[in-house]
DNA sequence: TCTAAATATAGTGATATGTTGATATGTCCT
DNA sequence: AGGACATATCAACATATCACTATATTTAGA
C-alpha cells in the first residue's frame, strides 16, 4: 500500500487521532499518554507502534521511559502532512474525548 | 462515528480514491465508471453507495442510467473538504492505476 | 405486459483491524 | 544477581471490510 493511503488509514481511528493530537506540541512518555487517554497500556503501546512504523512518530528512550513525538518535517511530502494535520484538527473537534484530553494535559 | 472520521476511512481505499478522482470534473454513470476502472458492476455500485451515504457523492437518475457526481460545496465544512481532496490528489499520484484512469476517461 | 438493460442489494468467504489479558523485554537501583 | 517499574509483544476474540456471485429492482421500449 502507498504511504499516503497508510496515513489516511491511520488517521481514521479515534484512538490514534487522540494520540497524535496530544503530541502536537510536546513529546510524552507512554505512561503519560496512557494516563491522559485513560486507556490500557498495551492498547496505547500498540497504537504508538503503528504510528511509528508508518513514519508519523519517532520514539526515544530515556531511562525506563520512552518518549514519543511527532515527526515534524516529513521529508517526502510536507504539504500532504500539513493537509492531513489540518483534517486531524477538524476531526478532533468532532471527538468529545479530545476536549477532556486537553484538560488532562 | 463522526463525519470526518467516516470521510477519512472512505478515502483510505484505492478503489474509492479512483472513483472520486474520475468524478472530479464530470458526472458519470455507473456503467461508465465501471468501464473506466475495469471492475465488476456490484463492486462499483456498492462503493458508490458508501460514498453517497456519507455525503461525498450525489446520484441522479436519467432514464436507465444513474449519474454520480461530487457534492461540490459541502455545507458543513468546506475547508475540511478542500484539505481532504488535496490529500486525495497526492494519494492518487501514488496509485499507478489512476494514470490509466485518466487515459480511459 | 414482457423483455432487456442498468443499477442495487443480499449472502458468503477471506482478510484486516482494534481491544484485551498475559507474558516478555529492557532499564534502573540496591 | 534480583526486584521493581516502563514498555513491547503475543494470542485470542470480536468486529469490520472488501470483493465476488447471485438475485432483486427499476426503467425504457416492443
Amino acid at each position: 500500500m502507498t504511504s499516503i493511503l497508510k496515513w489516511l488509514k491511520l488517521l481514521s481511528d479515534p484512538t490514534r487521532i487522540r494520540i497524535l493530537r496530544i503530541l502536537r506540541h510536546e513529546k510524552l512518555t507512554v505512561a503519560e499518554i496512557q494516563s491522559i487517554l485513560g486507556m490500557g497500556q498495551s492498547r496505547i503501546s500498540s497504537q504508538l507502534s503503528k504510528l511509528k512504523s508508518s513514519g508519523l512518530l519517532a520514539d526515544e528512550r530515556s531511562g525506563k521511559h520512552v518518549y514519543y513525538q511527532l515527526i515534524a518535517s516529513n521529508s517526502s511530502s510536507p504539504d500532504v502532512m500539513e493537509s492531513l494535520f489540518s483534517v486531524l484538527e477538524s476531526a478532533a473537534n468532532e471527538i468529545a474525548e479530545c476536549k477532556l484530553d486537553d484538560k488532562a494535559l
